[in-house]
DNA sequence: ATCCAAAGTTAGGCAAGACGAATTCAGGAG
DNA sequence: CTCCTGAATTCGTCTTGCCTAACTTTGGAT
């Protein structure tokens, strides 16, 4: 019962296998409790649903020391994760859609797509490498790039820097972020940094620069990349 | 309980409205059994749901005496249907679907869009009022055209019609008609009629007019309209 | 008027997923 | 080493949707 039929998960599965990956990409195995946040359920719920994916060969369950995926758990993860991100960019680039809203409706549409209908965006698409948060997008292999970015809090002041990729979780947040002019992309340079987990000023580069403050909160999920510095 | 909320029905309450509305469009009311076959469920299955529907209001529930659709649920079958028939038309038109593939995707996807996605999909398009099938997409107002239709099997030797609509739920037939030149829009002449159920044979307009023989059980199911007898 | 077959319903179960309440474990403080 | 606390699990229950087996009902044939 542990092998790999093509037949299709539940819905409730797939999203307790996409959590579990992001979860576990801090490194350390993903906790009952972290998971029944990110999902939005009661932490009982969590202990059976382990029980059956552990049982399915989705994941290697130790109780009481979190989960990590198994290869196959993590192969249908990522699966999950490259429709959700080329949903995200099919109805941003061809309906309109803005990069606060795509989230939720990709969120739904995962679980009911197919893989040839996936396959058939991303080539309209033209195969694209990130979603429109900058997320990198898992290929049909199973592969996915792992950035190296670096947090707003971290960049020294006087850098130039490029944002990278911010979380697609919360509509709110994204559309003020779009108000400060802070998508993939843009280009800023840090004019200073509070201490005491105070915010940081930047200037955002453009036809019109412009001096923003961000708290110190939402800058830890600002990922960037440092551009070069000018060498003497 | 019996009002209408918005909060989204599971797939299976949308997919039994649909089937419903199907059958009592025959002019009677929806039989138990003929959900359970259209839905590939048992009848205890059905009588089960149709228990439920009733109690919710989506449905006139006489036991024995089969189904008729309330005015709510009545609306919220024609939601789906719409959603259907709109994904249908977005997938051959925008993504490269055949007319054969896309029932079954949209059977899933039709339940996952939001209202918001559909419409984005139908501006796309151009606001549709047919499907690939030839079957017409009810308005987001509710209301449907009920097209007055003719079975091939039912049009005279000699005369000329258009094919109009056909079943969308079997992909082989579908392909079969599309190696006979059979899409809605085509026109042909009826040259023979056998009878006692026999073939119907017909000479497809076009450039290079083919002669056809289609059977009785197919012919039933092609929807035709006649084209004006020239007079005098 | 009776009987029968088909159609439909009821009864009883099962699996997935969720919940709250009660219990157990693990790791740190003392 | 013991105790406490927060995290996790177990337990019992619920809802949804499906099933098979057993039953009722219906309506037509005799
Ligand atoms: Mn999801
Ligand atoms: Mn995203
Ligand atoms: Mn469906
Ligand atoms: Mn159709």
């Amino acid at each position: 019962m542990a092998s790999a039929m093509r037949s299709s998960l539940s819905r409730s599965i797939e999203d307790y296998l996409k959590a579990i990956l992001e979860l576990q990409s801090e490194g350390t195995p993903a906790q009952t409790s972290a998971i029944a946040d990110s999902l939005a359920v009661a932490p009982p719920s969590v202990s059976g649903m382990l029980k059956r994916l552990s049982e399915a060969g989705f994941i290697e369950y130790e109780p009481y020391k979190g989960v990590v995926l198994t290869a196959v758990g993590r192969r249908a993860a990522l699966k999950i994760v490259r429709r959700h991100r080329i949903l995200e960019s099919y109805l941003m680039s061809k309906l309109g859609y803005d990069w606060d809203t795509v989230h939720d409706e990709a969120e739904r549409l995962e679980h009911a797509v197919s893989d040839q209908l996936i396959e058939r965006m991303a080539m309209a698409l033209g195969h694209p490498r990130y979603d429109p948060h900058g997320a990198p997008i898992p290929t049909t292999a199973g592969d996915i790039e792992r950035p190296d970015h670096v947090s707003l809090t971290d960049i020294p002041v006087g850098r130039i820097a490029e944002l990278r990729m911010v979380g697609d979780k919360d509509p709110e947040r994204l559309r003020y972020l779009a108000t400060l002019g802070l998508k993939p992309g843009a280009t800023f340079e840090v004019l200073s940094r509070q201490p005491f987990h105070g915010p940081v000023a930047i200037r955002v580069a453009g036809p019109m620069p412009r001096d923003q403050i961000v708290g110190y909160e939402l800058a830890e999920t600002l990922w960037c990349s440092m551009v070069e510095e000018e060498v003497g």
